[in-house]
DNA sequence: TGCGTTTTCTACACGGCGTTCAGATTTCAT
DNA sequence: ATGAAATCTGAACGCCGTGTAGAAAACGCA
């Protein structure tokens, strides 16, 4: 029996041996198991490799995760605030007016990480891991809210010109998810649940080819996405009523 | 060693037995897989458990197809083809003027079939099979070329409004993949290269909340996707010069 | 300092997987 | 009827995640 919350209360100024030895630990699987993502795969996840890349036994991993899955919804939530981060990042010297320069921006820092990240990619959005069962709720609930709210904060930012393009269909805050609300609401109190319809909806329609180009489809069919992707943004820009940059 | 390549060619009225008994045992072990595809996700693709299911030994499986990844293969063109076969199927009584029309059902037949057969869905676009390599050229090309063509054909049916909306940018046809290029050109000879680019858009744009929406990242956020997703379609149409109906 | 507890790790076992191979059996063409 | 080809079994190999028992190491406290 294993007491995995070893490391219950960080209140000692000097942490114990023990304890900067297991972060340590802890911080190598798992950026050996991040490296045999990106080297072959999300599946290329597998205690018996990491271990052995670490010269130790694959049951030593036990000691630091539960389980095999549980090490994999660690990484997801690493690599899914990497990428809000590098989001975040790309987005920051952009000033917060310039609302249409600010989606393109988004959406080409997305594209970004995406092909430079595309084990990091499938981990998040797909279901590369063999057996992998995600926990009750997701796998990566804060990350994917704080994704959420990015785009939202766009649509925020561009709701005094897009929202007379909306009038098509009225939301209700009860259609969404009680968490986003609650982060949207708090965020950006002036955003009415229309707003939120059209931030899921420019979420998906980056993620479409993003996702298509990942995974090869777009390969056979364009040799450059890039321009397709990019008119693709300044049309999504044009038809919440801003004016496209450049 | 066995000569996989037993049923050469069919000339024969009667086929021998030994055809009919190979034939009916490839048809079972593909049914079998889409079987355990469907209940337990593409990942339980396994030839030890099709075997056991069927009362045979796992290396039998070898007399059919010469490696799992073959079979993989196979499994994916025949889902693929499924699902084009289901989306021209909702196409064909929705009359070829009606090009508004015909976009929209296009859409909610793509996202019916996603939601109704998810596992063929992460089949055909995602990693789900544990070591699946991908022969060269991509696993399905054909059903994937038809797939995008059906796209091409509804932007090709509405050229005449969405032409001056796609002014933004050039292409030419050595920007696209020499197999579509030859398919479009064939069929609609009419179709400039901004066309196939604008199909490849509305063909991601598409994918991107399906593709949310079938690997649960969409149900967090808001509970009925489907208004989300007629919204993006209305608009989709609107934005290629059509008058969505309705 | 030394002792008892906790943590970490090894060694081994279990059942799962894809794949290969020798050999038995069945089917087919001649 | 005979020889070739196709089909299938059963065992093996090495991979995997996951447990368990016990050894070894590090720790906290007397």
């Amino acid at each position: 029996m294993c007491k995995l919350s070893s490391v219950r209360d960080q209140r000692q100024q000097p942490p114990t041996r023990r304890a900067r030895l297991r972060a340590e630990t802890t911080r190598e699987i798992k950026a050996i198991a991040l490296d045999h993502a990106a080297a072959g795969g999300p599946d290329a996840i597998s205690l018996r490799a990491i271990a052995r890349d670490m010269g130790m036994t694959a049951g030593a991993i036990y000691s630091y995760f539960p389980t095999r899955d549980d090490l994999v919804t660690t990484l997801i939530n690493e690599v899914y605030e990497a990428l809000t981060e590098a989001v975040s990042a790309a987005l920051a010297p952009v000033p917060p007016e310039d609302a249409a320069r600010r989606i393109l921006v988004w959406g080409e820092a997305f594209r970004a990480w995406a092909l430079a990240n595309p084990a990091g990619f499938k981990l998040i959005y797909g279901d590369a891991v063999s057996g992998y069962r995600a926990p009750e709720g997701g796998a990566a609930p804060e990350p994917e809210h704080r994704a959420c709210t990015i785009v939202t904060g766009l649509v925020a930012a561009a709701w005094p010109e897009a929202a007379p393009t909306q009038s098509g269909r009225t939301y209700e805050w009860s259609d969404f998810g009680a968490a986003l609300v609650a982060a949207v609401r708090r965020e950006y109190p002036e955003l009415p649940p229309a707003g939120v319809a059209l931030a899921l909806r420019m979420w998906g329609r980056t993620h479409g080819l993003v996702s298509l180009e990942v995974y090869g489809h777009l390969g056979a069919m364009v040799h450059d996405p890039a321009p397709v992707y990019r008119a693709e943004l300044l049309d999504m820009i044009r038809s919440i009523g801003l004016t496209p940059p450049e």
